[in-house]
DNA sequence: CTTGCATACCTCGCCACACCAGGTATAGTA
DNA sequence: TACTATACCTGGTGTGGCGAGGTATGCAAG
């Protein structure tokens, strides 16, 4: 998979995986992972300091748990911020898409 | 419009664009403009060097031209390795925006 | 004639970011 | 004890879009 697909999409994917109820850095990764059919994969060292982007940008706001089995993890939750900037990501995203496709001749529509 | 959604894009853009007739820099910017209703534009910082490396890569072959009111112009057409990698990357634009699409709750298909 | 604009090409420096490779630490298992 | 999976982090490298700058021509307006 081309990293600049990765780098088009990074932002929307990881917002919309935590809103979908991932929490923590590695449940987010094999979240994306599965949900992508395997197509998608976030390595550690862009996942990482991406949630951190996206922490300072005021889009994620987070909290370090213990877990039952005692591992220390960082919880991420979506904050109004992240809601509002999603939605537009969406959108954004959709318009995108929908040039390139059109670009490309291929035949397709949002249901 | 992100820069970064073109970055995932411009290769298959561009390779397209060639395709589909347009020939030179200023007039293959224009087509890619047009086609996307005025959302994709390749500045041309991008598109001059984007125009090199695919030609590097075998992928276009330049000719310089005069036209009819002596203006100097570089015209590209695609290879056959061109033909081949615009199949490819079609391909995986699909794939990558499939995936996107489906994390992303859109309900979408190609005809 | 000269000023200005569209056309047409090019390149350099900046910056953002995915990736790789490396690091640390813990729980469970062989 | 050793290995694996989990779980986090970061520094260096390379790619590439973009802005700003440059050169040159054709044409129209003043």
């Amino acid at each position: 998979m081309n990293p600049d697909f990765l780098r088009a999409a990074l932002e929307p994917v990881l917002l919309e995986t935590i809103a979908g109820g991932a929490s923590y850095g590695y449940e987010i990764a094999r979240a994306v992972h599965e949900a992508s059919d395997g197509k998608l994969l976030a390595q550690e060292g862009t996942l990482y300091p991406a949630l951190h982007r996206l922490e300072k940008q005021g889009l994620l706001s987070a909290k370090w748990k213990q877990s039952a089995e005692g591992r220390r993890r960082k919880h991420y939750t979506l904050t109004a911020t992240g809601r509002k900037r999603l939605a537009a990501l969406r959108t954004q995203w959709q318009e995108f898409a929908a040039s390139v496709n059109q670009i490309l001749g291929l035949t397709f529509h949002y249901a």
